[in-house]
DNA sequence: TATTTTTTGTATCAATCACTACATAAACCT
DNA sequence: AGGTTTATGTAGTGATTGATACAAAAAATA
């Protein structure tokens, strides 16, 4: 049980706001509209505070969007860790994840594409660094699960799919709707059935 | 012969600079840095001219950047034209084009990925509208070019490869080295071959 | 030479950017 | 109650954004 209430209040005066749920409101500002152009301005009127407390709470834009990244992770990325079975093939499970991302990048119509991919391509120096971070986590993740059956394959697999889903985000983006993402996740991973299971055209 | 020098001059003061070569030096800036990130200020100082040239000459940062976009597509773009030959299978034009494209996001090292698809995300209405409409042209091609021969697979196949094209763009902006890039192209190759073949896997 | 036309350089414009100084308010601790 | 601590609201900071007003300069035309 995580004391997030703070029951034992410090002292001082208290927040009038809930730093978690303004995380979350970030989080849907963010991946709707992209790093770069939501301002803090935009921000603290669609959190209902001032400047200074925004500052006080996260110290910068780009402090907040690091708590979004991995908030993120948690609640609104694709689950790799659920997806990615060990008593499974591996190529379905590469199937799978390339699906939910799919789903998941216009399952919210406002906020498409991957908050990370998009993230790795934004101006500011420290919001793409950690972006980047995130995204090469979740790529070793891929990597170390196709290298423990697939050791050979697994570099060139991992950016297969990693580019497919950069490119799923991307249209995703450009507005396609969840079939067509879907088409396009479904001959990926075909693709990556075909290859590892070495046979030719 | 088209007189771009403009040997009849014309009235009034003469331009003190070329403005074709200040759009060929604005496009090396937008694909570099990306729209966002490239103020008019820093296109000045790069053109050698003061604003009120840059607006007299290109109307808007917007304004230039269509000029830009228009300039890609004859010398900095895949091109597509010469790569879908009617006198070649569909699959192979389309694996053509897919390496093309990988060999091109890197071919400058400062000016990686895709000028048009990377611009369909910036954050300025008017130029992410040209960048999006000069994407959607170069989709209608190739979707006609399939169509031809594989009227059925037409939509999905455009689909797919333009998202793979997305895919290597935002990889290459990401650092990824030819060699990787090329290796994600020609799995996608593969993968258009065998669904264009019919065959299962 | 005088007029017209267009571009030029200087010096801005208002708006927005991320961010803060400062005094007050609201809580806890002694 | 008095002192300490933290968060708040007001009101700004300097820097940068895309875009201009204005007059002098440089050409063709009359």
């Amino acid at each position: 049980m995580i004391d997030t209430k703070n029951t034992s209040r410090s002292r001082g005066r208290p927040r009038r706001f809930d730093a978690d749920e303004g995380v979350a409101t970030a989080q849907q500002l963010f991946h709707a509209r992209g790093y770069d152009a939501v301002s803090v301005a935009d921000m603290t009127e669609a959190l209902g505070i001032n400047p200074p407390s925004f500052y006080a709470a996260f110290g910068s834009k780009a402090g907040l969007y690091a708590r979004v990244l991995d908030r993120y992770a948690a609640t609104g990325a694709v689950p790799l860790a659920d997806l990615l079975r060990p008593d499974r093939p591996v190529a379905e499970c590469l199937a799978a994840v390339l699906e939910a991302a799919a789903r998941q990048y216009v399952a919210d119509p406002v906020a498409t594409g991957c908050l990370v991919v998009e993230g790795t391509r934004c101006d500011d120096p420290g919001a793409r660094n950690a972006a980047c971070a995130a995204q090469a986590h979740a790529e070793a993740v891929i990597r170390a699960f196709i290298a423990a059956r697939h050791p050979e394959a697994a570099d060139r697999m991992t950016d297969f799919v990693s580019s497919t889903m950069s490119g799923l985000s991307a249209k995703a983006r450009n507005g396609l709707d969840a079939d067509r993402l879907l088409a396009i996740a479904r001959m990926a991973g075909r693709a990556v059935a075909q290859e590892l299971s070495g046979k030719a055209g």
